[in-house]
DNA sequence: TATCCGGGGTTTTTT
DNA sequence: ACCCCGGATA
């Protein structure tokens, strides 16, 4: 390797060896190229590559940067790198330590869905509210307990989540986190969480596996700090004492996690946590245009809570950023279409040089629907992920039953399929004689007579039937390899032969998809030979396949295709042409904002949009915007009127004027231009909500303010200004619907 | 037990 | 516009 390449900053981060040491890298600033750099530098000063911990925040990222450092080194080294996302490396270590932990080392990893399921079971069976205890919220708070490593035997306690639980209405939430973690562990299985928190008790509880783990890791380094969570952050602390050999990387201004539990103060106060560490920064951009990286800057200043760098380029000036207000959604799509055609056509940019990224999947459909109509190749990101699909799962979860044959949700969700006749009454009783015996559901199956469950003939004949054919899936799976097991299983189990009678075109994709992941599990077995390991089974590929994303699937693709994707997902990438759409109040930053540091997150999230263009960047918004089944209004996000107009470009449709008074952009006259709707928030409602009343003001001409409210596609009052100071409203019958909504002053723009 | 129909609720981002 | 659920029906 040749430290020539880097410049003296990076040099300087590369070559500080001993002790702690935060990197704070702004965007483009070769941060991974700091970190590859580093690693091969150890390993080149002798350092044994398995006593290296790299944690990443993909399992892309950790492939790919193995990739860059065995081309500076000496690649053989390489491969016994520790090397992986947190939690893929939490679960190689928890399968070592199953015995200690009350799990078995074949444990299974529920994912969100699986989680989800559980949960859904819990609050049925508890006979609560399904309404409030929604088991997407219920997992969110269980989520963020056991990012902060807080069990189920100490949720109660805690006076927060007390709080947010009476807020939500949620009382039983320490029950039913207990009920949860209780099945959890007696299904053998852990969910993504738990891998986190685990690991801490590990090292928290057992000092015997603590000291060995630290004595393997001598060097840790951790990519993409700012995301990392409380459970994260004591895992990486616990590992690297007590020499505190530890190197992290990441930007603060590119903190956009927080959603799922990542903490931004664990890289606002590393230096308090170690307080000895080094500090570098990594300022200078190398990828993109000067006009570029100003405006990014002049946006994410207006953030308070931040580490003080000053990102510059020394690049070409570039073009302007343009600035795109469209009426619709709809022409904002067919604009932005037209664009990439000209970019192409014009600048000779290649399809796969220009992505439209989004703040929300749901935006995906219009731009599709034109690429489509236009016949540009296109890809996708995010939705639906390959492993998610419905087919997909059942296989893997006949694998996963095979291996683990206590993993409840893996069960009740193949039982019956293809149909066994086996329905609900049925599994319940099965659930219950597993309760009342302390066995697992699928032995009970195996021997319903034995269990004394009242079902008929028929039934009990397609448990037996079901259990033993898992009993014989269980049996080959340690003694073939994965892929001849998968081929095996898939044909047994009776899916493949249920996807191919079924000759809708869907039936078809799912036969094909299945075909797929054979030829997945195929390649992995392949890529496992060359690795010289000669027996691959079905346990690693089911180790691996739970931590696997979309994000990690198809890895660079030769065909030129636009790439479409939320923000979140572009995070890391880079794109010469980018496309920023939507650019609205409520959905770019979006509706669920509440706090100041919720908008200053947001704020983040577009920094970290603008500074994924290399060369071209354009930001659009449109003024109308179909969503959730109606038209509504919308507003320019109030971002844009905080970017520098220096570094903008008039679109061709009139454009906010400069802001007044620190007002937000004002526009044109003519024609009417609505401002600020207000979604009207039901107070009492007999009968059930209305969703699609709104409020709008409208600003004409003659400046004066009207505020329309709209019920089910239609005006149905209209007030002028002074009227509107805090009323009630009440509509006796919209539709057929009774409702009473409350109404809180509007803004004067 | 499976399937069809209608109504109600729904929407951020994801390792 | 879509998905999911519950209830009714085959």
């Amino acid at each position: 390797m040749n430290l020539e390449e880097l410049n003296e900053v990076q040099r300087e981060a590369v070559t500080h060896i001993d002790g702690p040491q935060l990197v704070i890298a702004g965007a483009g600033s070769g941060k991974t190229r700091v970190l590859t750099y580093k690693i091969a530098y150890l390993l080149e000063q002798g350092v044994e590559p398995n006593r290296i911990l790299a944690l990443t925040f993909t399992n892309k990222a950790a492939r790919e940067m193995k990739e860059r450092i065995a081309r500076l080194v000496n690649a053989d080294k390489t491969r016994y790198l520790w090397m992986g996302t947190f939690h893929s490396i939490c679960a190689r270590i928890l399968r070592q330590e199953a015995q200690s932990l009350g799990l078995t080392r074949d444990f299974s990893i529920y994912d969100t869905a699986d989680s989800k399921s559980l949960l859904h079971r819990i609050v049925k069976d508890k006979g609560l509210d399904e309404k409030i205890y929604k088991p997407g919220l219920v997992l969110n708070k269980i989520s963020m307990a056991k990012n902060r490593l807080c069990g189920p035997e100490n949720y109660g306690l805690i006076k927060a989540y007390g709080d947010q639980d009476k807020y939500d209405r949620t009382y039983e939430m320490p029950a039913v986190y207990q009920s949860y973690q209780r099945q959890l562990r007696e299904a053998n299985a852990v969910d993504f969480d738990d891998l986190l928190m685990l690991m801490c008790q590990l090292l928290q509880n057992n000092a015997a596996a603590r000291l060995y783990y630290q004595s393997v890791f001598q060097y840790i380094l951790v990519d993409e700090y700012q995301d990392t969570n409380y459970a994260q952050y004591l895992i990486v602390k616990l590992l690297a004492e007590p020499e505190n050999n530890v190197t992290v990387v990441g930007d603060d201004a590119q903190s956009i996690y927080s959603f799922r539990g990542a903490d931004i103060t664990n890289i606002l106060s590393f230096q308090q946590t170690y307080p000895h560490a080094r500090v570098d920064k990594l300022e200078q951009n190398y990828r993109s245009t000067q006009n570029i990286v100003n405006l990014a800057n002049s946006l994410i200043e207006h953030n308070k809570h931040q580490l003080r760098k000053s990102v510059f380029s020394n690049n070409d000036r570039g073009d302007k950023v343009s600035l795109l207000p469209y009426p619709s959604d709809r022409e904002e799509a067919q604009e932005v279409i037209n664009l990439i055609t000209r970019e192409h056509a014009m600048n000779g940019t290649g399809y796969n040089e220009v992505a439209v990224l989004y703040r929300t999947n749901a935006q995906s459909r219009a731009f599709e629907g034109e690429l489509r109509k236009m016949g540009i190749p296109y890809r996708i990101y995010g939705g639906m992920s390959f492993y998610q699909r419905k087919e997909i799962k059942d296989a893997i979860c006949y694998f996963r039953l095979a291996a683990n044959p206590r993993d409840n949700e893996a069960l009740l969700r193949i039982i019956n399929f293809p149909t066994r006749h086996i329905g609900d009454t049925t599994l319940r009783k099965l659930s219950e004689a597993a309760q009342a015996h302390n066995t697992t559901m699928l032995e009970v199956a195996s021997n319903p007579k034995g269990y004394d469950l009242s079902v008929t003939s028929g039934t009990q004949q397609s448990l037996t039937e079901f259990a033993s054919m898992m009993m014989d899936l269980s049996e080959m799976m340690d003694t073939t390899d994965a892929y001849t097991f998968a081929q095996h299983a898939i044909q047994r189990s009776g899916i493949l032969r249920e996807a191919k009678a079924d000759l809708t075109p869907e039936g078809q994709d799912r036969a094909e998809n299945l075909e797929e992941l054979l030829t997945a599990i195929h390649e992995f077995v392949d890529q496992r030979t060359q690795m010289g390991i000669d027996f691959t089974p079905m346990h690693d590929f089911l180790g691996e396949v739970a931590l696997l994303t979309d994000q990690d699937e198809h890895t660079d693709d030769p065909t030129q295709r636009v790439t479409l994707m939320t923000v979140h997902a572009a995070k890391g990438l880079e794109f010469k042409v980018v496309f920023i759409v939507g650019l609205e109040e409520d959905l770019f930053p979006s509706q669920y904002c509440v706090r100041a540091e919720d908008i200053e997150e947001e704020r983040r999230l577009l920094y970290v949009a603008i500074t994924r263009a290399m060369n071209r960047c354009y930001l659009s918004f449109a003024r109308q915007r179909f969503r959730n089944g109606t038209f509504n209004f919308t507003n320019p996000s109030r971002f844009l009127r905080e970017l520098d107009r220096e570094c903008l470009r008039q679109g061709e449709r009139p454009l906010p004027t400069s802001p007044q008074r620190g007002g937000v952009p004002t526009y044109p006259a003519s024609p009417e231009y609505p401002t600020r709707p207000r979604v009207l928030r039901p107070v009492q409602s007999a009968g059930s909500t209305m969703h699609n009343a709104q409020v709008t003001s409208t600003w004409t001409p003659g400046d004066r303010v009207f505020h329309k409210v709209f019920g089910a596609g239609e005006v149905l009052q209209t007030y002028n200004e002074n009227e509107v100071d805090k009323i009630d409203i009440q509509f006796d019958k919209v539709g057929k619907k009774t409702l009473m909504l409350t109404y809180a002053k509007l803004e004067r723009l």
